[in-house]
DNA sequence: CTGTATCCTTAGGGATACTG
DNA sequence: CAGTATCCCTAAGGATACAG
């Protein structure tokens, strides 16, 4: 895919344009629905990422403003944007498609359970959580220890 | 990416590796939300996908059965399929992503509003009509004109 | 019109060594 | 630890000609 030329200005290339590679949303999905913060913490998960695979996508996903990053060198923490956390409902689509056909899938059922009848409140309290743990909510003083 | 291999059992994962390339979710986009039906309906969309790319794409998305094909050769047509239909709320929460981040979006303003205001009526709503005019509704004895 | 096939270029990305 | 840099290779994919 090209990534450098607008191909369209369909909402869904747009969308696929912005982090439609393989990826950068397992960044997202990290930083969403996981306790991993740092580099090390992301080039651990599962999928095993690249070093400068990975590099290169937060970077690039810091261009974009869906993350950003808190301090530099050792300990630097990542962290969604609004932008970023405004993915939270299609991400939680995505987990409820997966889980519907994918029989291998690692989605807590309940979980899923819970996304399929209230979807709604699921989205809504997920949301407050994540804005406090990614120091966008203003009653957080501080971004917190991470528990 | 490697499609060959599973990267592990998260949903997210997964998703990315049935669809997380530049291509697919266009094709899908054309069944869901335009009359783009054939081959060179296909083609003819904004983004310019190349032939051999699309023969693939069309090949990968019904062997993994988010689409099917009507006939062969000339007049042959594709359509969604439950799976694939079972998209649509991802889709559009990608659609509202998008109109919300990216200004020159082409995303029907009225319809956004809509989405965003009832999403599970425009859901509800959309999923009936899409089930009949790609022929998965049983009330439906034939597939029907476009139009 | 619906694809295949081929050619060829480039971007993506694995492995690994290295730097601040 | 948080990245960079390099090497190298493969897969993705444009362009285009061809086939059923």
């Amino acid at each position: 895919m090209k990534r450098t030329t607008r191909r369209s200005d369909c909402p869904i290339n747009f969308a696929l344009q912005t982090f439609g590679d393989g990826w950068s949303l397992l960044v997202i999905r990290d930083l969403m629905f996981t306790d991993r913060r740092t580099y090390t913490d992301f080039l651990r998960a599962d999928e095993g990422i690249a070093t400068n695979v990975l590099a290169d996508r937060l970077k690039q996903l810091r261009a974009l403003g869906l993350i950003r990053r808190r301090g530099r060198g050792r300990g630097a923490t990542y962290a969604l944007t609004e932008k970023g956390l405004d993915l939270l409902p299609a991400m939680l689509e995505l987990v409820s498609w997966s889980a519907r056909h994918d029989r291998h899938t690692a989605a807590p059922p309940d979980f899923v359970a819970r996304i399929r009848r209230d979807r709604e409140a699921v989205a809504t309290e997920l949301r407050t959580h994540l804005r406090r743990r990614h120091g966008l909510d203003s009653r957080s003083s501080r971004p917190g220890t991470v528990g």
